[in-house]
DNA sequence: TAAAATAACGTCTAGACAGCATGTC
DNA sequence: CTAGACGTTATTTTA
């Protein structure tokens, strides 16, 4: 079908996708046009990755805008939110406005009423919902990416439950569904009462394999020699014949240690096929890298990059990932060794995919877990480069007859899981049955359950994929909540209580919030530390790990500082509750540690953790002590300037008395600190301050000074002629450190 | 006797959304 | 109910 043959959406579109080099619809997008998508129509497209979803999408929403609507992109991470708005930023010079918002990052001014497509988070879109911001009531289209990720335990039900909400406000709204290739797309398309595209059509061809012995053994058939030297690894010699052919590979691996390892070791591999403007390009980036944080993760990450290597898992900082993930993205780096955070992340094609390991540690389940088929074709389907390779190859490795077999019986043949409703578990039901209640969706037990007739668990339910705990897991839910005060009940009749709103507009789930009440409760005025561990032993706050050492180390910390600690601490012989108690503490005295200054990389060495991992500690325990705050105030509980305090040391890494300075625009951790020993202790004191004596405790750097100065209010913030302060003396925390900023920004 | 090969043992284990009010180097 | 990779240290084998 050629793109001009498309009615409903906007003239300017077909010019558009010329331009770009599109002159027809691949097959699904056909099949997604006849569906009727850019006429209104609601559709579920479960379609390989890669295959040109987001046109399918783009025909819905530009169709819906072109009728005078308004269109919502709904993501399951923040990075796609930002990958989808560059994507869609080319509809601007058309005269269409596009808006993003998530939790970390909302459009500059105006708002988002007056945008055309507005692009966010699924659970960003449930607080919208929940608040009742006034644009939710006009939505026309609503796609829905990555839809798969309702069979989520964690985050699915929130999706579900949005949409569920979205389509009572909105009853024709459309509803665009981009899944993965699942087993049950037509359940999906059932749900939403949409058309279905379901197929397994590629624009490239993907070859499915596994490699054994010296050869890959295609899902086809055929074999292609693929000879492993006697010492290296079969994904080593994956890694260097591809390089010869001139494609990079990406490695999937089942734990962060492993994929350090494996991009150390792969780079040996890969720094002996660089060029001479490789290596320039490659040691600038190294650099960059290495400037991003002062870690041991951040070295070793450049090490391998100066080598055309890298690895990539959450332990790495936002702006390491993106770093590697374009230059991959622009051939410069030849193999990334990731964990699965880059399957489900922004896009990143390769040649050449190596799934290394299948199975991957599992705490509940007690072991090694086989990963799910679906999870091991979105990682397949990130091999083959549209218009760059003539085809695209996935291997799975086998080191036996036996698991050649089985490999290609259980990944490379099988279709994928059906995705399941995780509906009815207790935990999101929680949240989402408060919520639905105090944003009006049902004032009743009875409403309550027709309104989560509308859910996919529901569809299956009457399918009979399941049991239908439904109603139990309800009536458990309900008493919990009425219990705690979140709701008040009266017969079939149901009502949120004061709290009960406070809670759902907060965002936190129940029981995060009775915690934390509870935990106030017996402390007026409760220490950093104390809070610290408080919001660290909540359900929103996953807990670092206890490692072997860490029992003893910590059972005499909780005793040394008992009382600090805020509630009761568990006895020793309730296993479970004292552990998790103590993975708090832990967690709590990382808080506490990076409030109190100390250096990014003694902190990840201390903890065992990369600079990713302390970003997000202190971006949640930011946001829980705000909510911390709001209940407090509300609830009129502790004292709440000590929550406020708290807070503003773990957002700005900062010891109490630099709370004000680091407040200012361009003053950091480290400079708030060089700035304080030089006599300047508050804002309004550098707002007078001699300039001398700024610019000699922030080293000399006249421009950082001037930044500053200006930042706080200076009347001459200019430098010039300005000499440091020769009495100024270098403080020994801020001594040996290159350039002050410790480097935590948002990507 | 020292170095190298091997066995035994211990440790550790993926990911990441959200409030609110304004501005990171 | 369920594991396996990797690093470190102890033990045996080899030159």
């Amino acid at each position: 079908m050629d793109v001009s043959e498309v009615s409903g959406v906007p003239p300017w579109f077909a010019d558009h996708l010329r331009e770009e080099g599109i002159e027809s619809l691949y097959p699904p997008q056909a099949a997604a046009v006849d569906a009727g998508v850019a006429d209104g129509e609601s559709l579920v497209a479960s379609v390989p990755t890669a295959s040109g979803k987001t046109l399918v999408a783009q025909l819905a929403m530009l169709s819906a805008i072109d009728r005078g609507g308004t269109a919502l992109y709904i993501v399951p991470l923040r990075a796609l939110a930002s990958e989808k708005r560059e994507e869609f930023a080319a509809f601007e010079e058309y005269g269409l406005s596009v808006g993003v918002t998530t939790g970390s990052y909302e459009d500059t001014g105006e708002w988002l009423a007056d945008k055309d497509i507005i692009v966010a988070t699924s659970e960003k879109v449930d607080s919208l919902v929940r608040n009742g911001a006034p644009w939710i009531d006009d939505l026309d289209c609503v796609v829905a990416d990555e839809v798969h990720l309702v069979d989520d335990e964690h985050r699915g039900p929130t999706l579900e439950v949005t949409l569920a909400k979205l389509r009572r406000v909105n009853p024709n709204l459309q509803v665009v569904a981009l899944s993965a290739t699942v087993g049950n797309a037509g359940e999906m398309a059932e749900w939403l009462d949409a058309e279905l595209v379901d197929s397994s059509w590629r624009p490239i061809e993907l070859r499915k394999g596994v490699h054994y012995g010296q050869a890959l053994h295609f899902g086809d058939g055929t074999q292609q020699e693929l000879p492993v030297q006697r010492t290296e690894k079969p994904t080593e010699a994956v890694v260097r014949e591809t390089l010869d052919e001139g494609g990079s590979t990406l490695v999937f691996v089942n734990s962060r240690r492993n994929a350090e390892g494996a991009a150390k070791r792969l780079a040996k591999t890969t720094v002996d096929g660089l060029d001479a403007d490789e290596r320039a390009a490659l040691s600038s980036l190294a650099e960059e890298i290495r400037a991003v944080s002062d870690t041991e993760t951040s070295d070793d990450l450049a090490d391998c990059v100066e080598q055309g290597a890298a690895f990539h898992h959450a332990g790495c900082s936002s702006e390491h990932r993106s770093l590697v993930e374009d230059a991959f993205r622009d051939r410069l780096i030849k193999t990334i060794c990731a964990t699965p955070t880059l399957a489900a992340g922004v896009n990143t094609p390769a040649r050449r995919v190596v799934v290394r390991d299948w199975r991957r540690y599992s705490g509940d389940a007690g072991g090694m877990q086989p990963l799910s088929v679906l999870e091991v074709h979105q990682m397949m389907g990130r091999a083959g480069r549209p218009g760059r390779d003539p085809y695209g190859e996935a291997v799975l490795l086998a080191d036996s007859h036996d698991e050649l077999d089985e490999l290609l019986d259980r990944y490379v043949w099988a279709d994928p899981e059906p995705v399941e409703s995780k509906l009815a578990r207790e935990p999101s039901m929680r949240t989402h049955l408060l919520a639905t209640v105090a944003s009006g969706f049902a004032d009743s037990r009875s409403a309550l359950l027709s309104f989560l007739d509308r859910t996919l668990y529901a569809t299956q339910y009457r399918h009979g994929d399941g049991e239908d705990n439904l109603e139990r897991v309800v009536d458990t839910t309900l008493s919990y909540l009425e219990t705690n005060g979140f709701i008040d009940r009266d017969g079939d009749a149901i009502e949120a209580t004061d709290l009960g709103h406070t809670v759902s507009r907060l965002y936190l789930d129940p029981m995060s919030a009775a915690e934390i009440i509870d935990g106030l409760a017996d402390a007026a005025s409760p220490t950093a530390m104390g809070l610290y561990q408080l919001v660290a032993r909540t359900p929103d706050m996953y807990e670092l790990y206890l490692r072997s050492g860490d029992r003893e180390e910590y059972t005499m910390l909780a005793y040394e500082r008992e009382a600090e600690l805020l509630g009761e601490l568990p006895s020793e012989f309730e296993e479970g509750r004292f552990e998790d108690w103590l993975s708090a503490l832990k967690t709590a005295r990382m808080l506490e540690d990076w409030a109190s200054e100390l250096d990014e990389d003694d902190i990840a060495e201390r903890y065992g953790v990369g600079p990713g991992d302390i970003r997000g500690k202190v971006d949640t325990a930011e946001w829980l002590l705000g909510a911390a705050e709001s209940l407090a105030s509300e609830q009129d509980l502790a004292d709440v300037s000590a929550i406020r305090e708290a807070r503003k040391r773990v957002e700005h890494g900062v010891g109490e008395e630099l709370i004000d300075l680091a407040g200012v625009r361009g003053v950091g951790r480290k400079r708030a600190r060089r700035l304080y020993d030089a006599g300047i202790e508050t804002r309004a004191d550098l707002r007078n301050a001699d300039k001398s004596v700024v610019l000699a405790a922030l080293r000399g750097r006249e421009q950082t000074a001037e930044n500053v100065l200006e930042a706080a209010g200076h009347q001459q913030p200019e430098m010039d002629g300005v000499t440091p302060d020769a009495d100024v003396k270098e403080s020994a925390a801020a001594a040996g450190t290159d350039d002050g900023q410790a480097n935590l920004g948002d990507f």
